[in-house]
DNA sequence: ACTAAATAGTGCGATATCGTACAAATGAGG
DNA sequence: CCTCATTTGTACGATATCGCACTATTTAGT
């Protein structure tokens, strides 16, 4: 039975500190990026990257929990900039395809090259035990967010 | 000596799963303030209780991490709304002192107890201990980006 | 099959965020 | 004192984000 006097303390700590963090990388990581991309672009391309494209949009929005009017807007800047190419989904005509192109790879490709040094850099204040250590329960708290969101 | 090709992944895991968490909590706590009002909102008047208030404009944007130009924003929108009171600086004619109001109190206290279930909620999935175990990573981290971001 | 409910994506409007450029004030160096 | 660089807050413009409402389509219930 937890203690709410000590426990809502901490739980806003740890939001806090979460949102600051969030702040202070996003910012860095869209100073890393090429003029006019923020850290929504290189998400998607991430995404699409590491678990396949081929998706639909609706399938991104619910992955990244993004709301999918915020999605659209994202997905028609990586078109317009040829990263990404948006064909009709042969399964659902309402629905669509979310393509990666070459250059999306290759954008990809290259902001994570660049950011390499400062992820070294953190990587040698932080040994990468002690970050893989938190994960977990990074990984349990945003699933929980996230099924609770639905319910 | 960490190897690159373990750490950065991780690490690029690390962030991501921060972002989700934040923007799933923050859309969560927008949902249980007033409408018009933002996470952005109730930080000003947390930091302002926690460490008191009477600070300039520039102390806040600092100790929050936002770009000044986006706090004076929020600050307008808080002093529209009555929770905070601008009062010019006796120490220094180009800046401000941000007074919290009663209304300004009462607001962060509502929010707080609006957003209790929530956090027992979490709490009672994530004993207190294991959020408090990742606090001391996570406020390292922030200072590490943080006195990076000057340099 | 037919209607009703649910779902996908988008247009639109409101507002948040943030970079640039500024005016006013301060502080530093001569 | 008197520059000149720095700092504070803001006005402004550009764009991101997001909620609402809408159309087209699919799905479910009968």
């Amino acid at each position: 039975m937890p203690k709410p006097e000590q426990t809502i303390p901490t739980l806003f700590r740890f939001f806090n500190e979460v949102g600051i963090i969030n702040q202070l990388s996003s910012r860095l990581f869209e100073t890393r990026l090429p003029d006019g991309f923020l850290v929504s672009h290189f998400t998607v391309l991430n995404h699409l990257t590491r678990l396949g494209d081929g998706r639909t949009p609706m399938d991104i929005a619910t992955a990244l929990q993004v709301p999918k009017t915020s999605l659209t807007h994202t997905l028609s800047g990586l078109s317009k900039a040829g990263l990404i190419s948006l064909e009709p989904n042969p399964k659902d005509a309402r629905s669509k395809c979310v393509l990666l192109t070459d250059a999306g790879r290759q954008f990809r490709e290259d902001a994570i090259a660049s950011l390499g040094p400062d992820m070294m850099d953190v990587a040698e204040h932080f040994p990468p035990e002690r970050i893989a250590e938190a994960l977990p329960l990074l990984e349990d708290i945003r699933a929980f967010l996230d099924k609770r969101r639905d319910g």
